[in-house]
DNA sequence: CTGTTAGCGCCTTCAG
DNA sequence: CTGAAGGCGCTAACAG
């Protein structure tokens, strides 16, 4: 049997510890519950008068507005949801503190959805939907029919760094093909003939994209290439490397289909062929993470303008809540060619 | 002016697009609005034959509840606060990733608070009141007051890797002490005996506990070490190597607050003093981020059982969200050391 | 087991 | 500018 002992500002008898809502504040302000919403509320009509009686009110009993019953009203949660694939990516940690950042700006919040199979996409999307997210920004694979679900939901999305299939979706990305276009002139100007790659996991749209984009520029060249399959992290960097290696002509040059795996392949060369770079071999990466500049490694890349791309990203999806009829739209970002020492350039 | 063309389902008048509701399912059933209530909230007593009519009924208009409508009246978001101070900082995307999944799993959602200053947490704090979270983890330093507030909106919270200044606060962590301990013993055995420290922010609350566990063991067995300030990062490790090894007695072994600067004073060590590890110097630091184990690394760390700490951190919270009266527990997990190659032990 | 009846906390016309 | 009244979508007692 509890008593009301030890209980700080308790005034009446209140039900044990209501928190406090829009309509104690008006009873202990003297106005009515419409005022107080109004005063929490910008853009409506108040008189500075009772706007401060209001708020002296609400501060002596710490009373703020319930975002969860306004959104029922209002239709907007203010909540935006945020799928990523594979956290641990090394490269999505900044994507998602930019993107948080952003949308926190402008007064939304983030629900993290961190995935780690195809599986739980779905199960995400069933979330998304009741939590009546505003919109949706995907760093994920999303089939045709779950953007359709989107679309049938009526929550705006944009994909980050991946491309619809069929229709057209609103998406920023970097632009894989002129990011590995730069890599492959400068490394066949610099007399590089002989092309390795190593892909990226065969569902990955970047990493597919980013294949095709140094194939073709070879093509140009009138080279080719032995492509190996990766899975973007840093063992499958080793492990490519250790099959371009092993048998077959050598290459002169590999290109890595992120840095993650750029590093494991430059490590590889390094610990277990005793190569040195870029005299032996040019190694290459895409994304411009962290761990790319350290000085063990200062690996030739192309860098993703995170914080551009991200700030598109935003805009674009507020826009689309805001105004739904909005078009699809992609933006597409150049990389910069951080030059490195991995790679003779 | 729109006329109502293209609007697949459209039955009478529906005000253009409304997301259905239980009432319309119940109608479209025809059942009442709280028997599609019950058939959707688990542990409600509906009969097997309703339930299969209100389920296609559901399934034909694409009817999902509306997590926030229920929210207002249970009483529970399902939403937990997640505070992280700096996610770029290698070690949180980790452990980011496994809340979130231990979380998803017993059906909450993750409101994420991303942090770059100790300014922006008051902000953040406003904002989860104002969300009604169930509860709160947070990898953020609080203040005694920011504590007390939880304490006052009885938002349950659970600190990571962090300790409260005053009263008690239920909290998750790598035993600091016990870690710095064992790397002491085992560099101190193996000879070592002259020491250098690089700590952390002078803000950080592990960065100090580490420094201060390697202190306090070191006087144990005697010896002393000389303190160097740095921010957890790469450049400051690198950094603080060099004012070690610039200036007085050269240190035998260098231990640092966490693994990035570890990695940064390798990386100075090898590349800027031309020095060889273990032979010409000893390095360690604390974490077990992933690249510690990258062959060009290959650190000497206590790496924090980041698994068990997050699930006892989801554990712990739930608890205290399901019994508030719980008294606050703390609860310190043991790092297990990895030999690496970057000390000498 | 089922339907009815009240709200949860807030916003928003609508008259004053 | 202000208050009164209705309702957002759902749950939780209640009687049947």
């Amino acid at each position: 049997m509890k008593t009301i002992q030890s209980d700080p500002g308790g005034s009446d008898a209140e039900p044990a510890h209501r928190r406090p809502t829009s309509y104690d504040v008006a009873q202990l302000a003297g106005v009515s519950q419409s005022a107080v919403s109004r005063c929490f509320r910008p853009g409506s009509s108040i008189s500075p008068e009772k706007r401060k009686l209001i708020q002296k009110a609400a501060a002596k009993l710490g009373y703020q507005p319930n975002a969860i019953a306004s959104g029922l009203i209002t239709k907007r949660s203010n909540l935006v949801a945020v799928l990523i694939s594979n956290l641990t990516n090394l490269y999505y940690p900044e994507v998602l503190a930019q993107l948080t950042h952003r949308l926190d700006e402008r007064g939304i919040r983030v629900l993290l959805f961190a995935l780690r199979t195809e599986s739980e996409v779905d199960a995400a999307l069933d979330q998304i939907w009741r939590y009546r997210v505003d919109g949706a920004i995907a760093a994920a694979r999303l089939s045709a029919a779950q953007l359709r679900a989107f679309e049938r939901h009526r929550v705006p999305v944009v994909l980050y760094n991946r491309f619809a299939e069929g229709e057209p979706v609103p998406s920023v990305c970097c632009d894989s093909l002129a990011g590995e276009r730069l890599l492959v002139d400068r490394l066949v100007n610099a007399g590089n003939r002989r092309f390795g790659i190593i892909a990226g996991p065969q569902d990955s749209f970047v990493g597919n994209q980013r294949v095709e984009g140094a194939l073709a520029r070879l093509a140009h060249h009138g080279l080719e290439a032995r492509v190996v399959p990766g899975a973007f992290d840093h063992d499958s960097g080793a492990a490519g490397l250790r099959t371009l290696l092993g048998e077959g002509v050598r290459p002169e040059a590999v290109l890595c289909a992120n840095d993650l795996m750029a590093i494991g392949a430059i490590d590889a060369a390094r610990h277990e062929f005793g190569l040195t770079l870029p005299d032996d071999l040019s190694i290459a990466g895409f994304d411009g993470v962290g761990p790319a500049t350290w000085p063990s490694y200062r690996l030739t890349t192309i860098r993703q303008p995170v914080r551009r791309m991200t700030e598109a990203a935003v805009t674009m999806l507020l826009e689309r809540v805001e105004q739904p009829q909005l078009p699809p739209e992609v933006r597409s970002f150049a990389g910069a060619l951080i030059e490195g020492t991995s790679a003779r350039l």
